[in-house]
DNA sequence: GCTTAAAGTTAGGATGTACTAACTTATTTG
DNA sequence: CAAATAAGTTAGTACATCCTAACTTTAAGC
C-alpha cells in the first residue's frame, strides 16, 4: 500500500478512470447526500459485488468516501468534489460535441464516457466558453460549475404526472441511444411542454399532448422523462 | 503511398493506451521501415528496458510486431496501421485544439497525448472536417489519412544546413513547451524562410536570417528544427 | 426469536503493466 | 580471438482492477 502520510487535502493527483466511474455512480445513487449500497454500485457499473467491496475499501483509504462494512458508502466532501468534477467534464463534453461538432444527441454520451477521463480542466473550460457556458447538457442534465456547485432539484417523472396535469420536459435519460432517437422523433426534448391526457390502467400507455399533437407512450419510457410540473391545471396552452 | 489493401474494419479489440504508446514509439524510431531497439523504446517511453522486453513479446503475440530475441523489433503491417491510426488521432486533435479552441501551440501536445487514446475515429474525423482537413499539425508534422497513408519525407535539420544555404521550416519538435514558446518568440514556425548566415566552430551558435531579422541559436535547438532546403546554391551535405 | 433470503465480504486467482536484480547474448576493442 | 562493455532477457515482485466461489452478516417473515 501507499498510504498518504500527508494530511493535505489530496492534491488532485489525477484519479484513474475506474475510480472516477465509481465516484460518479455513487454520486448518482445518493444524489450527493444519501448512501449507496454495494449492490447498487455493482449493478450500475456492471461489475460483480465483490469487486465493489474491494474498490470501495481502497477509495475509503484515500479519503474519497466513508465506508462501514455491511452498511454502504457515502461520498466525503473530497469525493463529492471529485465526482462533480467528472460530471462537469462529462456534460460539458456532451454539450460541446452536440453544439460544436454536430454530434447527434444519442451518441454524445458514449463518446463523453471516454473523454471525461482524458480531458483536462482547461480543455473543458475552453469548450464551455466556446459554446457560451451552457447550464445543461443535451439531455437536460445540469452542468456543475468549476467550483462544484450544481442544481440538484429533483424533478418528477412524466410517468408520475397525474392525468390532466402538464409540465415542461427538463431532462431525459441519456444512456440509451435508441430511446433517445425515438424521443427525438416524438419531439420529446428538454423545453417542450407536455400534458397528460389519459392513462390506461395497469401501467398501460399514457396519452400525451405536445403542441398540437397527441401521442401515447409506455410507462417505462415515461419514467425516463423528467418534467417540471406546471403550477396551474390543465386547459391552458400557449402557442407552440 | 500505402494503398489500402483492405478496407474491412478487422476490428481489433481497441488497443490499450500503453499499447498505442509502444506502437507510436516504435513507429517513430523506425519511421515505418526500420527496426527499433529495446533500449530506444525504453528511453522514449521512460520505462525500464526489462518492461519493454515483456511488452514487446506480448505485442508480437498479438501480431502487431515482428520480434526476435536480442534483435529488436519491427512493426507488422497491422502494427503499422495501428500506429498510424494513433498518430492521426494525435495530430488531428492537436490541430483542432489550436484551430478551434485557441490552444497555444506549446500545450496541444500534452493534451493530445491523453485524448488520442480516448477519442473515437468518428470524433477525430469530425474534428478534421470542422477545421478543413488539415495536412499537418501545428508543429508541421504530417497527418496520416484515414486509410493510413502518410507523407514520410525525411527533412534536414536546420543544424545540418551548410552556411549560405536557406530553406523553409517545415516542422519543429513538439514535446517541449518551453522550447516551443521560445521558437514562437523568434518566429521560427512552419512556413518561415530561413537562411544560415554563419556558424561558430565546435557546435557553437548558428546565425540565421529570418525575414529581415538576424538572430542566433544554439546547435541543439537547431537540430530540433526541420527544414526543406531551397534548391539554389546548396552544395552537397556533409558526411553523415 | 429463529430461520431463511438478501446483501455484503473475504479468499484466492487472472490480467496487464510496471519495477529491480541477476543473468545471458551481442558487440567492441586491444 | 578473448576480455570488457553494452544491450537485452528472465525471474521474481508489486499494484490496480477485475473475476468466481465460499463464507458472514443483516434484514425479513412468521
Amino acid at each position: 500500500m501507499t498510504p498518504r502520510e500527508d494530511s493535505r487535502p489530496t492534491r488532485t493527483e489525477a484519479l484513474t478512470a475506474p475510480v472516477e466511474d465509481y465516484l460518479k455512480a455513487i454520486y448518482a445513487i445518493g444524489r450527493g447526500t444519501g448512501a449507496a449500497a454495494t449492490n447498487e454500485i455493482a449493478q450500475r457499473l456492471a461489475l460483480a459485488p465483490a469487486s465493489v467491496s474491494g474498490m470501495v475499501r481502497r477509495l475509503a483509504d484515500q479519503g474519497l468516501l466513508a465506508y462501514e462494512r455491511y452498511h454502504g458508502v457515502k461520498l466525503t466532501e473530497s469525493g463529492r468534489r471529485a465526482a462533480l468534477r467528472t460530471l462537469r467534464r462529462h456534460r460539458v463534453i456532451e454539450a460541446y460535441l452536440a453544439e460544436a461538432l454536430g454530434y447527434p444527441w444519442d451518441r454524445v454520451h458514449e463518446e463523453a464516457e471516454r473523454l471525461e477521463h482524458a480531458a483536462s480542466d482547461e480543455l473543458v473550460d475552453r469548450m464551455a466558453a466556446t459554446i457560451g457556458e451552457p447550464e445543461v447538457d443535451p439531455h437536460g442534465a445540469p452542468i456543475p460549475t468549476r467550483d462544484g456547485a450544481v442544481d440538484e432539484t429533483e424533478y418528477m417523472a412524466l410517468g408520475q404526472l397525474p392525468v390532466g396535469a402538464s409540465g415542461t420536459v427538463v431532462r431525459v435519460a441519456d444512456e440509451d441511444p435508441e430511446m433517445l432517437r425515438y424521443l427525438a422523433e416524438l419531439l420529446i426534448v428538454p423545453g417542450k411542454r407536455i400534458a397528460v391526457k389519459s392513462r390506461a390502467p395497469y401501467d398501460g400507455p399514457i396519452t400525451l399532448s405536445i403542441g398540437r399533437q397527441e401521442l401515447s407512450i409506455g410507462q417505462p419510457l415515461a419514467m425516463s422523462i423528467m418534467v417540471a410540473p406546471a403550477a396551474d391545471k390543465a386547459g391552458k396552452r400557449g402557442p407552440g
